[in-house]
DNA sequence: GCAATTTACGCAAGCGCTTGCGAAACGCTG
DNA sequence: CAGCGTTTCGCAAGCGCTTGCGTAAATTGC
């Protein structure tokens, strides 16, 4: 059987209230009697049962990191952001991976309702702009989103700014040469795909060339995607001469396909990835990227929710970090 | 303020008791009173206080995944695996990142000792041969071990047998031509590596071939480490023509730094990397590997976990799982 | 139609902890 | 040394749930 509070407070011959106090740094405890409870404790290992505490004190000390997509460099690369952050607070992290499926980004999100968890961090997904809403936790002040933003506001997010960072790739083109950029952009169930389009459609026009709307893609964030969304572009009637990519992993498959069609990249088509991880740089031809600030995206989502649990802040902040233009082979014109 | 036992057993004019039983399919409530009372549960969006529950049952119905290197896409499957069969039998996991750091192993341990988790499962990861067994957790039986053998077999282990593995590897190159094989392994501070190196040393004994232990390296599993291995090998007494490498990210150091040095794959250096994944299929050539049976190692070492903490096994079992090779452009001789 | 079962439900204790409140003990001032 | 404020500590309630046990009601058998 495992220790308790009341076999300490036992040998230390005093209330368990004080043996409670001296653990956990609370005022209302003779130094000696502290010294001698913590003496005791460590010697019987004592290991406070952390549901009781938590059932007791409406906290726990944990909060649910809620990932879409596990595969995503860039998306582990936030969660161990976040996972650095809470350890210097004092919290620990519980990750819930749900691929991608709304019913388990649900599922786990009763780990806040049951009050497993003192708040959650989404990064991606797709419930979290929609249903959400309507559920009890419109105004619930201890969530916090990553790379996604709720309709009208309604939740605290820590953005990357697609929007320029896709002019900036766009306009990063233009200068090589390119003319006629494909966009391809994850499923639009989200308002950050209308973000991309914005960034990309205002950087065309701000350098007089018109949007063609047919050079603009959806779909979902896998290898296999990308590798047929490229199949599909070059069967239909306007071919690009360069790509922009968002998503990590169908970035990967649209550069295979590329090669596997016999053209080469840059010199068919160039390519502009997401994300600055191993996967794009490992790819051949190392891909221009834009960088997405993972680290800085996940210490301030961290840093929000505890703003948010500890009432320190209003709900609805948002926070706007930019990705930074990382250029490799991949979007270089031989004839520059 | 949530909503609780008590509101529903007023509401439905029952005691908790009944309450509870209905909500959680046990015997004793009438077939009316049931459905009434999951009625009401259901109408007022009721969801019971899991901190509550875990500690009235002692029970949680959480496991606990401790990972030590989540950048390994490997491991990431594995983790997909296990969620995957946990979902299946009724339970969530949370998963711990411990970044190779001890501490981390042992902080993540707590989940287990303070009852927040039923039990725990570890990838990788060092503690798990040594500190642990001193540690009060010797004949703790509800800890599986991934990829990891303790000690006198404290731990149940689910394992990819590695001296199987690296045998077929050996083979394999031997037979595409290639005589001096260096293997790269993982930081010696396990038993598993063993595993490997002796079946490295046992397939080159079988052929008739003598072993050079200055062809055996230990390295961290990053990328960085992969490439300063090669930097050091070339550098020595014995050049290889090939390279077995048993960590992914090690691996695709080391064909970075091959390509770096000017050396072509597989006619400078023929290759085989660990791992079926996303990195050794992208990177150019793509990789011949030991295919890790992810899928398998998962599910098994849940069903072991879960059959440990239903005490329907002993402690101390082994399951001992084949990998595949897979064989890739990276190994194949151009004089065959 | 009555005793013997079975079924349905309530009571109350208890899981291990936190915390407000009051009592006791202490030190200080004048 | 009386009177005061502090400090230290114990008491007990309570967090929301589960579960063993007891009793009343419903069911069965003959």
């Amino acid at each position: 059987m495992q220790i308790t509070l009341k076999d300490i407070a036992r040998m230390a011959g005093v209330a368990e209230s004080t043996v409670s106090r001296a653990l956990n740094d609370k005022p209302g405890v003779g130094k000696e009697t502290r010294l001698k409870i913590l003496k005791i404790a460590k010697e019987n290992n004592y290991r406070p049962n952390q549901l009781a505490r938590g059932l007791a004190a409406k906290k726990t000390n944990m909060i649910a990191v809620i990932l879409a997509e596990m595969d995503s460099p860039g998306n582990i690369e936030i969660v161990k952001s976040i996972e650095k952050a809470a350890e210097k607070r004092g919290y620990q992290i519980i990750l819930c991976n749900t691929n991608n499926q709304e019913d388990k980004e649900e599922s786990y999100l009763s780990l806040l309702e049951s009050n497993q968890v003192d708040g959650a961090i989404f990064i991606g997904g797709k419930l979290v702009g929609s249903h959400l809403l309507k559920a009890s936790f419109s105004q619930d002040n201890r969530i916090v989103l990553v790379n996604r933003l709720a309709e009208e506001n309604f939740f605290t997010s820590v953005l990357t700014d697609y929007s320029q960072g896709l002019y900036k790739a766009v306009e990063h083109l233009l200068k090589e040469n390119f003319k006629k950029i494909a966009l391809v952009c994850g499923n639009r169930d989200n308002l950050v795909e209308e973000e991309k389009i914005s960034g990309y459609k205002n950087a065309l026009r701000d350098s007089g060339l018109e949007v063609n709307e047919e050079l603009i893609f959806s779909t979902a964030n896998n290898r296999q995607a990308g590798y047929n969304v490229f199949l599909e572009i070059i069967e239909g009637d306007v071919i690009p001469d360069s790509f922009i990519s968002t998503r990590e992993l169908t970035t990967i498959g649209l550069v295979e396909a590329i090669k596997m069609g016999g053209y080469f990249i840059p010199d068919d088509f160039a390519v502009v990835g997401y994300g600055d991880n191993i996967l794009t740089s490992v790819i051949d031809p190392p891909l221009t990227v834009l960088g997405e600030p993972v680290e800085k995206l996940g210490k301030s989502s961290l840093e929000f929710l505890l703003e948010l649990i500890n009432e320190k802040m209003d709900s609805q902040q948002i926070k706007v970090l930019t990705p930074e233009l990382i250029i490799r082979e991949s979007s270089i014109s031989k004839y520059n």
